[in-house]
RNA sequence: GGGCGGGUAGCUCAGUUGGGAGAGCGGCGGCCUUACAAGCCGUAGGUCACAGGUUCGAGCCCUGUUCCGCCUACCA
């Protein structure tokens, strides 16, 4: 036993430090390549290497690390592969920041010495998030931790993207991206995020040349108007099928554009006419596009106002938006303007307000890569749970747009296309060209543009494996068997991985993509540092302990439904984590060497035995269930009610007597053997759950050797399965209980201290129902504090007694001139009402024809038993009811 | 605008092919019973959002209504 079990208060802090460490040194978390087992891998959703850990990764890894701890468990190889990604944008507005403190920036410094003082952070802060998912427990396998910029995944990055570039599948083109001005980039559509604003909407009149008063359109960005080069009008609408002029003048700049039909626009709408701006709105982009219209950009890459703009040159595009305002209203051109609640974008990662721009950006055309993405899930090659995001998988799938992976940062890899200064030729290149292989020329520039991050991280369930070389851990580890990750990255990086993997590998990433939940404040709201709601696991960890974090977060995982977190939640599985420290330590009092060889079939076990046994068994049934079908929660649920309202509750305190001694010395060497082995299976069974509190009783668990990570899952490898259930004992202690529980009942409810040892009759006309009961009544006698127990065939009614029914058995206990007649008649007929009315649903049932011509024999015999015991218990309770009335008279 | 999820005990939520409404926390009453007061024993509390329908039978299936949350969109 160590120092720590004296302690009646399970302390977790060096607890986990000293088993964490011990687990790393034993080389527990590295995965065997060269197994024959069955193999189990998962990539781990690689965290920003900006990142700190926040709850959302808690539930992550927690999950991932139940699965993995559970397969290896059960002798499978299992590879866990942990990583961070280098987060373009974050990471480099991080250095960023840090340069504005020393007085400079990155343009100063120059791109050479700015990657090298990103590098310079990463080493010194870029394992920080590494260290806290150690601290959750993680068993990865850090020996093949990697980073998205690692050499090996950089060579995977370049030979994706050259590879792509000659099939055809990415391009480079002028279109509209998404630009954050703040960050100076292009972002992907899902990078925008999409808030609800109140805004305006302005109508505006555009007047046809010569002055006439023209068509008016509306606009919520009143300063694109100086970009617009077409107003738009449906073919068919009436208003505009003879007009002046098929050109207007575009106020404020005197330009003359001309008017086109698109079936675009929607008639219904304001007036009809759509201001089109191809350089500043997707949509105006697309019209532009159809009709060869001017591209005109009207704002810069920093959001302000560029020389084609005219006066407003040189003006922030807000402050912009206010003077064309004043400007149209001062000549009269502004005829209205309403309140208008419009969805704005915002970047993902500054929260600016995002400017659609027209640039010159690299593409993957994703269209073919979509469709066998899709096709893979259609399939069941790769199976979503919960099966409902599946569908949201489709349709965004199928409404894919071209994905944008340029991005105009520095921090990053560097797209590997060089351009000919001479000839003009561009080229693509896994390794860095010299000259041009056209014309000879030594003047070669490389785009200055990197790629997006996803792109990287899209190929991570192979590229950590070793591609683009044959790994053995390829061969024997991919695809990997699960994803576990939250919806919020389900199309930014799991859609990806999945065009990825299948194109390059040939194969989909992985079988199973758990969804999990999102973590939230007690309110249901998002947890957000800006709103302060953020429960902060490190501190949970400081405070309750990792085990107790993690059991919580596992027992509210339910499937589709979002974690609303609180301490007070947290706090009562702590108390779990105590709960099943204290039977540990209780147990050990007892248990001083191993009871492995001991004979489980053996008919000579005592009741308590044979049913703690069953309910083990069904426990280890349920677990396994559970895992296997990633209902993480029903496992949690199953462990906590047996462990506590089961072992600790029932079982403990029904064998003390035999553990203490006070039976025979065969009683007290049955319940050490069960008890061993229950508490031991128990321990293995809770430990991919509560990984700390589980190694520690484990080591002070007489008989077992080494980590309870190497041990075998109950009725798997060298552990022997248990005897199958056993439903007599099941009944039997069932019965046993009840009586147990009537009598407890009684003395709750008839304010009987417990000091007081009871005397208590038992009669019945049923002789099995005798037979038990007497079997077991030292159990009874112990476990309901009774002085006296009497089991008989139903007789004569002893008076002066409060009484219950158990199944077909009266439960009298003596209250000896101390009953009170009033409390004792309310009582029982409390209990009749209730047993009344749940006869009256149960009648009315079978006085039905219907239901009984119509339901299943089956159902209707249970609903006939059911009534009939009903009708029982109602009987000896009215003849209680009878025999208290004459005594008070 | 479209889509999705949800409304079950005071609170947070389970409830897997339709067959006697559950847990945890909280409340209340009683206990320092030698593993555990972070505990033990007992107990109260629900028209399963509302209205219809299918069925012998609905928390569960169908339709409509309503409230909340999320995602998404090309009404400028």
């Amino acid at each position: 036993m160590t120092d720590n079990l004296r302690n009646k208060e399970y302390s977790p802090r060096e607890v986990e430090k000293k088993w964490y460490a011990f687990w790393e040194k034993e080389g527990l978390f590295c995965a065997d390549d060269n197994g024959s087992g069955k193999k189990f891998s998962i990539v781990i959703p690689p965290p920003n290497v900006t990142g700190v850990l926040h709850m959302g990764h808690s539930l992550n890894i927690t999950l991932q690390d139940i699965l993995c701890r559970y397969h290896r468990l059960l002798g499978e190889d299992v590879l866990w592969i942990p990583g961070t990604d280098h987060a373009g944008i974050a990471t480099q507005n991080v250095v960023e920041r840090s340069l504005a403190e020393k007085n400079t920036d990155r343009h100063q410094i120059g791109r050479e010495r700015f990657i090298a003082e990103v590098w310079k952070w990463r080493s010194q802060y870029g394992s920080a998030i590494i260290h806290q998912l150690k601290s959750l427990g993680a068993s990865c396998d850090w020996e093949r931790e990697r980073f998205t910029m690692d050499e090996g995944l950089s060579r995977a990055v370049r030979k994706v993207f050259v590879q792509l570039y000659d099939e055809g599948l990415i391009y480079r083109g002028n279109y509209i991206i998404n630009w954050c001005p703040r960050c100076r980039t292009a972002l992907a559509e899902i990078e925008v995020e999409h808030e609800e604003l109140d805004g305006h909407l302005y109508h505006i009149v555009y007047p046809y040349p010569g002055g006439k008063t023209g068509p008016v359109v509306a606009t919520t960005r009143p300063e694109t108007m100086l970009g617009d080069t077409a107003v738009a009008v449906n073919p068919g609408d009436q208003r505009y099928a003879n007009l002046p002029s098929d050109h207007v003048v575009l106020p404020l700049t005197g330009r003359e554009i001309p008017i086109i039909r698109d079936k675009y626009v929607d008639m219904s709408f304001g007036t009809g006419a759509l201001k089109i701006t191809p350089a500043h709105d997707p949509n105006d982009f697309e019209i532009g596009r159809r009709h060869g219209l001017q591209e005109l950009k009207v704002i810069d890459d920093d959001g302000k106002m560029t020389a084609d703009a005219g006066e407003y040159a040189g003006m922030d595009r807000f402050k912009c938006r206010s003077a064309v305002v004043e400007a149209l209203s001062a000549l009269g051109l502004l005829v209205k303007v309403e309140d208008h609640k419009h969805a704005v974008g915002h970047c993902y990662r500054c929260h600016t307000i995002v400017e659609p721009n027209l640039s010159l950006q690299w593409f993957v055309k994703t269209e073919s890569l979509a469709k066998d993405a899709v096709s893979a899930v259609k399939t069941g090659n790769i199976r979503i749970i919960p099966e409902k995001w599946s569908k949201d998988y489709y349709i965004w799938m199928e409404n894919i747009r071209d994905w944008c992976i340029s991005r105009q940062i520095w921090w990053g890899h560097r797209i590997p296309a060089w351009t000919c200064e001479s000839c003009g030729r561009v080229i693509v290149a896994v390794d860095d060209p010299d000259l041009c292989p056209d014309c000879g020329s030594e003047s070669i520039v490389q785009d200055s543009d990197v790629l997006d991050t996803w792109f990287s991280s899209a190929l991570w369930p192979f590229s950590t494996m070793g591609w683009p070389d044959n790994t053995r851990l390829l061969e024997q580890f991919y695809p990997t068997s699960v994803l576990v990750t939250g919806f919020d990255i389900l199309f930014f990086w799991v859609a990806r991985m999945m065009m990825m993997g299948l194109h390059f590998k040939g194969d989909v990433p992985f079988h199973d993509v758990y969804v999990h939940a999102l973590v939230r404040d007690e309110d249901g709201k998002k947890m957000s540092k800006s709103t302060g709601n953020v429960i902060d696991p490190l501190s949970i960890i400081e405070k309750y302990g990792t085990d107790a974090l993690r059991f919580t977060l596992t027992a509210f995982a339910a499937q589709g439904r979002d974690i609303k977190l609180s301490e007070k939640r947290i706090e009562g599985y702590r108390n779990f984590i105590n709960k099943l420290w204290n039977a540990a330590r209780f147990s050990f009092m007892h248990l001083k060497e191993a009871h492995e060889t001991f004979d489980l079939d053996k008919k000579s076990l005592c009741l308590p035995d044979k049913w703690i046994l069953s309910r083990l068994k069904k426990t280890i049934d349920e677990v396994k269930e559970a895992l296997d079908g990633y209902r993480f929660n029903e496992a949690a649920a199953a462990l906590y009610g047996f462990v506590w309202h089961e072992f600790c509750d029932w079982y403990l305190e029904a064998v003390k007597p035999a553990l203490y001694g006070k039976l025979s010395e065969k009683d007290r060497d049955s319940a050490l053997s069960v008890l061993w082995r229950v508490l031991r299976d128990t321990i293995i069974l809770l430990h991919p759950f509560i990984p700390f509190v589980t190694e520690e009783i484990w080591h002070s668990l007489p008989g077992t050797k080494g980590s309870v990570m190497a041990a075998a899952f109950p009725g798997t490898g060298r552990n022997a399965a248990l005897p199958p259930r056993d439903p007599d004992a099941e009944r039997d202690m069932d019965i046993v209980i009840g009586v147990i529980t009537v009598v407890r009942n009684i003395r709750g409810e008839m304010n009987v201290p417990p000091s007081l040892a009871l005397s208590v009759i038992v009669q019945s006309d049923n002789d099995e129902t005798i037979n038990k009961i007497s079997r077991h009544r030292d159990i009874i006698v112990n476990l309901a504090r009774l002085e006296n127990l009497t089991v008989s065939i139903a007789g004569e009614k002893p008076g002066g007694t409060a009484t219950s029914v158990v199944g077909d058995a009266v439960v009298s206990v003596l209250l000896k001139g101390v009953i009170d007649f009033e409390l004792e008649i309310n009582r029982l007929e409390k209990k009749m009402a209730k047993i009344g009315n749940q006869m009256h649903g149960l009648s009315k049932k079978l006085s039905n024809m219907d239901y009984l011509k119509k339901a299943p024999a089956q159902v209707v015999e249970k609903t006939r038993a059911n009534h009939e015991e009903l009708a029982g218990e109602l009987e000896r309770l009215s003849l209680n009811l009878e025999k208290i009335r004459s005594m008070e008279t």
